[in-house]
DNA sequence: AATTGCGGGGATT
DNA sequence: AATCCCCGCAATT
């Protein structure tokens, strides 16, 4: 990383390839802007314009959350992984448990150990930690200038996504009525859910998002000067 | 009740 | 000093 740190001479670099890192302290004004993209993985960054409402967010499709770096100037977040059933199983329609880790560490324990959404399934809820980043979650920086928000995220994530986070406000809203503590070790099965609650990749989102066309950005290019 | 950001503080290197 | 983590707090949704 780095460049563009000349102490002295730092105004004037090669009009092309302006590189830039989250910590450099100056960072350059960009005239275009890259389309927010929910699910990033690997090194990569990312430049968008301070009316961007989830960028306004630091959200993310993964599961991230606040941690400390002490640096008021740049926001870090970390991956918390992903909420898997212990035994692994398919749903009907083929697909995987990976449900969202709560943000808040008392929701994400409370999590833990539930049963399993699969009704015919006796597993129990666990999280997978992310470890894409040297051993480490994945982490994403946010920093705001007058001009811009600027992201760049760290190492490539080792498990499975998540339900995006507007599917998992769907489930909670639905399941979180009335009586919400099933422990552990109870036999209070609060499959309470009217409907099977597999699909949750696809029902809705299509309609304000297309999740894949935009993914397949090689790297953000063609935006900085 | 959960999310988000802030910041103190501990452990480690 | 830097990095990582945990925790509590407050504002917000």
């Amino acid at each position: 990383m780095v460049v563009l740190e000349a102490p002295t001479e730092s105004k004037m670099a090669p009009p092309h390839h302006f590189d830039w890192d989250i910590n450099d302290t100056n960072i350059p004004k960009v005239s275009e802007f890259d389309p927010f993209v929910e699910w990033t993985d690997g090194h990569c960054r990312f430049v968008y314009p301070v009316e961007q409402e989830e960028a306004k967010r630091h959200s993310s499709g993964w599961a991230m959350r606040n941690t400390n770096n002490h640096n008021v100037n740049i926001l870090k977040k970390s991956c918390l992984g992903v909420l898997m059933c212990s035994l692994r199983c398919t749903l009907d329609g083929g697909a995987k448990v990976h449900l969202r880790p709560a943000i808040c560490d008392k929701a994400r324990k409370k999590q833990q150990g539930r049963p399993c959404p699969n009704k015919s399934c006796s597993g129990r809820l666990e999280v997978m930690q992310c470890r894409g980043h040297c051993g480490y979650p994945v982490t994403h920086f946010w920093r705001h200038t007058e001009h811009a928000i600027f992201f760049q995220a760290k190492g490539v994530h080792d498990h499975p996504r998540p339900e995006a986070k507007s599917t998992a406000e769907a489930r909670r809203s639905l399941t979180g009525r009335g009586l919400t503590s099933t422990l552990p070790g109870q036999t209070s099965h609060r499959s309470l859910h009217p409907r099977p609650l597999h699909h949750h990749h696809n029902p809705r989102i299509s309609g304000n998002k297309r999740p894949f066309l935009l993914l397949s950005l090689p790297r953000p290019l063609g935006r900085v000067f």
